[in-house]
Formats: structure tokens, C-alpha cells, sequence
DNA sequence: AGCACGCCGACT
DNA sequence: GTCGGCGTGCTC
């Protein structure tokens, strides 16, 4: 038997299948998606199988044989493995790291070397080797089996030395393979077999060893293990009442395994299937049939803020479990709150599964064991929840379905709405995508479909539950209030009617976008901007540690106290980040209550559920915070929602600038007065009659997306066209621009020769289809790290174009790195979001 | 990506 | 004559 092995290695030359031999024993064991040991060139490394079988293109004699299994079951399933083949392809990345993605942390591969001497007395009376080489002979010896990296630690630089020892057989060297998977485990008591036997114990138990009895009695009456800890808490006493028996010999005491659970001492009050109004009835019973019917279905779910979307997920996902089948429930990671997992356990307990990046390696992997085992059948969480290596799934929710967090900035540059349309066509899955904003490319989808039936078919709910009426919105333009001589950031509007919350004991959110806002350095008197010297971005300003600061490679320098370019000491930092927000509030009305939320205040764990308690038990008045205050959270005293500054994203060099401001807005409005007292949303705006604010404020998505399709078909930008943007970077500039130059040639060269070739396909074609190039230009940021970067878009079109366009770059691009530059970095981006 | 192999200059 | 620098090419 031949097994195909994807090795982990991330390098192109090895971005493919190597064939190994599978040794008799592991035959019945081994599987496509078993984690593997291979040898590969001089060492043993991780790969995964893809394929079995009892043919290869290689000579026979020249393969090799899997050294070991990694996993008891394997962590990927066929489907997963077929996933990240479509993945390299369509994503431009390489196969391992699709797999890689695809799993917890906790299986990236170790690797170990370990050295031992090769027998006892080996070193002994060898003049022949050197004083060192004797020396770590000796060392060896006493302390055995030893890591080659300490082994180093302590002979430092012998490298060759030990190569030597190896190659003499003096030394032998073993590699390993590991996890970086910590089992954990817990003192656990174990009854002894049967239980009966604890009945003598007792009577020869000491009269005055009260607790001990206890422990026996409990024990006889439940037999099974239980952990340590927890039988002394039950019994109100403490471990050593237990040891004393274990001594004895009547019980034992060993580490057992146990599945970490990050919910484990919560209690999730169960909750039942609400009443549904009549339009989530009509919105349930068809999503129920495509559930029932076993075949694909997608739709979009599109309701306002507080239509009860969570509500028919829940109902729809317990119809999917009645069916036997699983559920995969996708949140951005930032709205992924206790309150919302409360809502899925609460539902159905121990079948949820939840994922996200706030949960220690450890936690993430047994969350995902859960899955694997199938003990879990629901899985809430962000992004890579996607993967779950579920084998019978009935349904896909993507909830706020516009996210951008969707989309995974790093390799591989997945967008989990695509991988989720993937596996629903796989499993004859239902996909709902939720929002009260949907994302253009998914609006285009359900409404104006390109050719034929539509690819997702829309259920609106345009209703609060319980009649609740959407937030009246008040813009304040900001030029007016200047005008006026107020020069604060804070609208007289505004400003009254936080007054008027605090007086009267409710609460407000204030919403600051700090994108395009940053706290930069200025002088007042030159205009100089305090700059990265190594990238073409300003520094920011860190408050707390006096210094500047830069995001993209983290050069820092100390504040500065005069000008370096006119020694004038009139220099401050500028922008309106959140503290100075909070500053400002505290001078205007001492002793209110301020909860900051930004980057600074949650990177501790749990720090972000503290505050957001906080202010759920009103010990605050105001919420403040970046992005994160807008999303999801649902607290009953919020009357009063305000946004600092609407349009600060609004002037980004980004296509998508309106369709962000427009989400937002809509969000954050959301989240006042979703209870019985009546809400207020006011925006403060130097741009009120911009149709992204304009229509926010009148709660009106088809009059935004009216407009902006408008927009977008006239500069043919997504999702009239679709973008592949491949980045260059090098520290020398005249090469990176020729490199530019290379790659949109070759696109431009293979596009043309397939347009030609292909003249007959072309006829059949519909819709028109058309590839173009534009750059390279430089990048939004020009230089990063000493690196300068130049950019090449790929905008294109129709049926044709888009089934090759992913190809043709990757051609182009192989293109440009046969020039053999090693310090030419290419990255590809297919449907890119950020266009940085 | 590692790692071995191999071919040239500076040392015991 | 050997050690060790890093350029080349391969890994089933």
C-alpha cells in the first residue's frame, strides 16, 4: 500500500504529494487524513495522507515508509483534505498550509532530537577524539537521553562535533516528532474492584477517622472515579482524608486525562424555543424544509438589529440535530460573548462546542476533540470554526455575514463564506447568511444574479421583535458646530444628552472609529510628522511609556520633546484616540463613570467580559470604546448611542469606505434602547449629506445599496468584478518595480494566449468576460521594514475569467520568482479586503 | 524550509 | 594538508 503524504513543509518545491510505503501493521490504521511521521531527505517531519493506494509513479525501490501514526483517529477528515486541495488552488497557497489552518494550534508539529550515548561504556579510551568531543561523551553518559538543543545549551558551537560522534557511532541520534498538545490531567479517585471491598475497610477503620468513613460511604454509593478535588469539596473536606485511604491501600489514586472545559463552572440556565412572530415563523418553515429536503440550499437571512435572527438559528439547528445531522454556527470573534454562548448552551448544553482565539491552546484543542469524537454536534465560534471536522452537517449560519473578520489576513487568505458555500455543496447542507447589512457581494447574489437562478435566496425580517421601533437617529454636522465656537469633539447635542442619561441613571455608548484617526505627533509650528524610519508610516503615540511607536514593525523611540526637524518645542500628538475621549469626558462632568474598551484595556484575558459586566450592572454610564462597543451586545439601560466622528473611515483609500461607514453606523444604532425604554442614536459628521450617513441615519439599507451598487458597477469594483491583488516587496526599489512589471506582463501574456486558444469556449459565453492589470503602482504604504512595496490588481470578469484568473497568477508569479531573486517576496491576495 | 554535499580561502 | 565559509540542489 502507497500513501500520498503532504510533508510540513511550507516552501513551493514541496507543495506536493511524496509517496511512501505503508509498512504491514499500519495498513488497518492508517487513513486520508491520518497525521503521519515520514523521513524526508535526513530528518522525520509531519505530513498528512491524501491519498492511498497501491500505484506510484516512483520506482519502488526508491520510497521510503511511514515511520509512525500520529493520532488514535485521524484529525482530518476526506472531505477536509479534498477542502485544502481546492484551497491551494483557489487561494494561491500551499497545500500544508491550508491543512495547517484547518486544525488547533495544539497539532502544529515539535520537532526533538534527542541523543544518547550508543552504549555505556563508549567514551573510555579514546585517545583518538578530541578533549571536547571526550567531554560531551562523559556529560552524555551522566545525564542519558538528552535533547540535542540542550546538549548545545551546554557545548555550545559543536555542531560538527557532534556530527561526528553520530557518524562514528558513538553517539545515536533519534528524532521526534510531537504536538504541541499538553494532555491535561487530574488527580482522579478510583474504587476498588467490586466496590464491595470498601465495606471491610470500614469496619476496620478507626472509630475517630470520621472523615475517612464519609469517604468510603460516599464512595460505596457512587463507585465511579471521581476527581480528587472534587470528592473532598462534596464531602466539605480536605485531600488528606483521602490520602490517608489511598495509603492504606483501600482506594487508589491516579492522574487521569480530562478534557478541559472553559465553561465548566458555569451554569447555563436551559432555555426553551420561544414563541416566534409570524414573519420568523414564515422565515423558519422554509428554512426548516431546505433542512428537511437533505439538499443544498443557501439564503440570506436579512433583519434589522433585533429581529430575533439568533432565535430561528436555534430553532433551525434543533430541527438539524433531530435529523441526526450537525450544525457549524460562525460569529465574528468579537460579538463571540458570554451571552452568546449562553444562548447556544443554554439550548443545547453539552452538544455545543465553542472556538475562539480568547481560549488557551489547550482549551481550543479539547473544544475541537469534542467535535472530533462527535460528543459535540453544534460548533459556536469565529472564523476557523468553519474547519470543524464534522462528517454529517446539515447546516452553516455565517451570523453578521458582512464581517470583515471573515476573511483571514494571513495565508491562507481564506474567506470563511466561501469555505462554508464549499462544504454545503458537499454535504447537501443548508447555508444561512445573517446580517442587517449584508455585504454587497451577497446582496448582488440574492437579488441580481448574473445568469439564471438566483445563488442565495433572500427571507426578510423587518421588524423588532415586540414592534420595538428602530432608534430615531440625529446627525449633528461638526463644521456647523466650529462655526459656532464650540472646538470641542463633543456637540453641544451630544453633549446634553449624555448629561440627561447620567441625571436620570441610564446609560450611553459612545462609539470612536480610531482607523484614519490614530494619535500621530505634529509640530504646531513647521508641520513635521514624526515618521518610521524604516517604513512610510507615521508614529503613534503611546500615552503610559512616553514613547512613539510604530505598527508595523514595532520601532519605538522616545517621545519627542522638540521638533527634530525646527527645534521648536511646540510638538504634541494629535488624533482623537480613546483616551483622550475619556479625558475630556471626566473634565466635563466630574465623577462620571467611564468604561474605556480599546486595544489597551483588553489584551488581559477576560478583561473584555469584565468591563462589558461592569457595565451590565450599571457600576458605569459610559461605554466607550473602538469598533468592538458596536457589535452585538445587548444591554437593557442603554437610551443613548453616540458616534464621535462617522466619517472617519469614510476618507480611506478603500473601494469598500462607504460600505464600512454604512455597516457601522447601522450597528452601532442597534444597540440602543433593544428594551422597553426608547433609545437615541446622534452622529456627529463633518460629512452629513453623504449618502453612507444619510441613509444610516434613516435606517435604510436598499437606499445605501442602491446607490452604491451604483457606485460600484460604474467603477467596476466588486461585486461587478472580482480583485486579486498580488503585493511585491524588496529593499531595493528599481527591482521591485521591474518584478512588478514582470508579473502584470505575464498576466497580461497568458490571458491573451488562453483568450485565443479558447475562441470556441468563448462563443457559449453569456456574460462578457473580461481580465485586466492595473499597477504596478506603489502600495498605500510604500515601504515597510526597509522593504519597498509595489502592488499589481487583478480586476476581472465573467465565467471565463474567473475560472482562470486564480491560475494565471499563480503562472505570473512563478514567473517573476524564476528571476531567482531571494530577497523578492510576492504575496497574493484573491478577493483581498485590505488593500494595503 | 532544512540539510547534505561540494568547492574555495585561512589556518595548525 | 584540514577546517569551515556559504552557494546548489534535493527531499518519496
Amino acid at each position: 500500500m502507497i500513501a500520498s503524504v503532504i510533508v510540513d513543509v511550507a516552501a513551493k518545491q514541496t507543495d506536493r504529494p511524496f509517496d511512501y510505503l505503508v509498512p504491514e501493521g499500519m495498513r488497518e490504521w492508517i487513513e486520508v487524513g491520518s497525521r503521519v511521521a515520514v523521513p524526508f531527505g535526513s530528518r522525520l517531519i509531519q505530513g498528512f495522507v491524501v491519498a492511498l493506494s497501491d500505484t506510484t509513479e516512483m520506482e519502488r525501490s526508491r520510497l521510503r515508509a511511514v515511520d509512525h501514526i500520529l493520532d488514535i483517529q485521524p484529525p482530518l477528515t476526506e472531505e477536509l483534505v479534498r477542502l485544502g486541495r481546492w484551497m491551494s488552488e483557489r487561494y494561491l497557497c500551499r497545500e500544508i498550509t491550508a491543512l495547517t489552518a484547518m486544525l488547533p494550534a495544539a497539532l502544529k508539529a515539535k520537532y526533538d532530537r534527542v541523543l544518547a550515548c550508543a552504549s555505556a561504556d563508549v567514551g573510555k579510551d579514546r585517545g583518538d577524539l578530541s578533549d571536547r568531543a571526550q567531554s560531551i561523551l562523559a556529560w552524555l553518559t551522566e545525564h542519558g537521553p538528552v535533547s540535542r538543543d540542550r546538549v548545545l545549551e551546554q557545548f555550545p558551537r559543536s555542531e560538527s562535533e557532534l556530527k561526528h560522534l553520530v557518524r562514528e557511532g558513538l553517539i545515536v541520534e533519534q528524532q521526534l516528532v510531537k504536538d504541541r498538545l499538553q494532555v491535561k490531567k487530574v488527580l482522579t479517585v478510583y474504587p476498588p474492584e467490586p466496590p464491595e471491598k470498601l465495606e471491610e475497610a470500614l469496619t476496620q477503620l478507626s472509630a475517630r477517622a470520621v472523615k475517612q468513613q464519609e469517604v468510603l460511604r460516599y464512595l460505596l454509593e457512587h463507585p465511579e472515579p471521581i476527581p480528587m478535588t472534587e470528592l473532598a469539596a462534596v464531602l466539605n473536606t480536605t485531600s488528606s482524608a483521602i490520602k490517608a485511604l489511598a495509603e492504606k491501600g483501600w482506594i487508589a489514586i491516579r492522574p487521569a486525562e480530562v478534557l478541559r472545559d472553559p465553561y465548566k463552572d458555569r451554569q447555563f440556565k436551559r432555555s426553551k424555543p420561544l414563541p416566534l412572530t409570524e414573519a420568523q415563523q414564515q422565515v423558519f418553515s422554509r428554512i426548516r424544509e431546505a433542512v428537511e429536503s437533505g439538499k443544498r440550499h443557501a439564503y440570506l437571512l436579512h433583519g434589522v438589529t433585533g429581529s430575533g435572527k439568533t432565535e430561528i438559528y436555534l430553532q433551525a439547528i434543533a430541527r438539524c440535530l433531530e435529523l441526526g445531522r450537525e450544525a457549524i454556527v460562525l460569529v465574528p470573534e468579537i460579538s463571540l460573548t458570554p451571552q452568546m454562548v449562553e444562548r447556544f448552551k443554554g439550548r443545547f448544553g453539552d452538544l455545543v462546542a465553542v472556538m475562539h482565539s480568547r481560549l488557551s491552546h489547550g482549551e481550543r484543542y479539547d473544544e475541537w476533540r469534542k467535535v472530533q469524537t462527535a460528543e459535540a454536534k453544534v460548533v459556536v465560534g469565529a472564523r476557523s470554526a468553519v474547519f470543524a471536522p464534522f462528517r454529517n452537517i446539515g447546516m452553516i449560519i455565517i451570523d453578521e455575514e458582512h464581517e470583515t473578520s471573515y476573511k483571514q489576513e494571513e495565508s491562507p487568505k481564506y474567506h470563511a463564506r466561501d469555505i462554508a458555500m464549499w462544504r454545503v455543496e458537499q454535504h447537501g447542507a443548508t447555508l444561512i447568511l445573517g446580517s442587517a447589512t449584508p455585504s454587497l457581494e451577497t446582496w448582488r447574489a440574492a437579488i441580481e444574479p448574473l445568469s439564471g437562478e438566483p445563488e442565495l435566496i433572500r427571507l426578510a425580517l423587518t421588524e423588532r421583535v415586540a414592534g420595538r421601533p428602530l432608534p430615531p437617529v440625529t446627525l449633528v454636522d461638526m463644521r456647523e458646530e466650529l462655526h459656532s465656537g464650540n472646538r470641542s469633539m463633543f456637540s453641544r447635542r451630544l453633549r446634553e444628552a449624555i448629561e440627561e442619561r447620567v441625571r436620570c441613571g441610564e446609560q450611553t455608548i459612545l462609539l470612536l472609529n480610531r482607523r484614519g484617526y490614530s494619535t500621530f505627533v505634529m509640530c504646531r509650528s513647521c508641520g513635521h510628522v514624526c515618521q518610521c524610519p524604516h517604513c512610510d508610516i507615521s508614529l503613534t503615540y503611546h500615552r503610559y511609556t512616553r514613547t512613539m511607536r510604530c505598527h508595523y514593525c514595532g520601532y519605538g523611540e522616545r517621545e519627542a520633546l522638540q521638533c527634530p526637524q525646527c527645534e521648536s518645542p511646540h510638538i504634541r500628538f494629535f488624533g482623537t484616540g480613546t483616551q483622550r475621549v475619556e479625558e475630556e469626558l471626566v473634565k466635563l462632568y466630574p465623577g462620571i463613570r467611564v468604561i474605556r474598551m480599546d486595544v489597551d484595556t483588553t489584551t488581559e484575558k477576560g478583561s473584555h467580559e469584565k468591563w462589558l459586566r461592569m457595565f451590565r450592572e450599571r457600576r458605569a454610564d459610559v461605554l466607550l470604546g473602538t469598533q468592538m462597543v458596536a457589535k452585538g451586545l445587548d444591554f437593557p439601560y442603554v437610551t443613548l448611542v453616540g458616534v464621535i466622528a462617522a466619517d472617519s473611515i469614510l476618507r480611506l483609500p478603500d473601494f469598500r469606505a462607504a460600505e464600512r461607514t454604512f455597516q457601522l453606523l447601522t450597528q452601532v444604532a442597534g444597540r440602543a434602547g433593544r428594551h422597553d425604554l426608547p433609545g437615541e442614536v446622534i452622529v456627529q459628521t463633518y460629512a452629513p449629506e453623504h449618502y453612507s450617513i444619510v441613509s444610516a441615519s434613516r435606517h435604510d439599507y436598499e437606499m445605501f445599496t442602491q446607490r452604491e451598487l451604483m457606485e460600484r458597477r460604474a467603477l467596476g469594483y466588486p461585486p461587478y468584478s472580482r480583485l486579486i491583488l498580488i503585493t511585491l516587496s524588496h529593499p531595493d526599489l528599481t527591482k521591485v518595480m521591474k518584478a512588478g512589471e514582470t508579473v502584470a506582463q505575464a498576466i497580461k501574456r497568458i490571458w491573451k494566449r488562453q483568450w485565443d486558444e479558447q475562441a470556441v469556449y468563448r462563443m457559449q459565453q453569456t456574460a462578457d468576460n473580461e481580465l485586466t492589470v492595473l499597477g504596478p503602482v506603489t502600495s498605500p504604504i510604500p515601504r515597510i521594514k526597509d522593504r519597498y512595496r509595489f502592488q499589481c490588481m487583478v480586476k476581472y470578469r465573467g465565467d471565463a475569467a474567473s475560472a482562470s484568473a486564480p491560475a494565471i497568477v499563480k503562472l505570473a508569479v512563478e514567473e517573476a520568482e524564476r528571476g531567482g531573486d531571494p530577497e523578492l517576496q510576492l504575496a497574493v491576495d484573491v478577493d483581498p479586503y485590505m488593500m494595503m
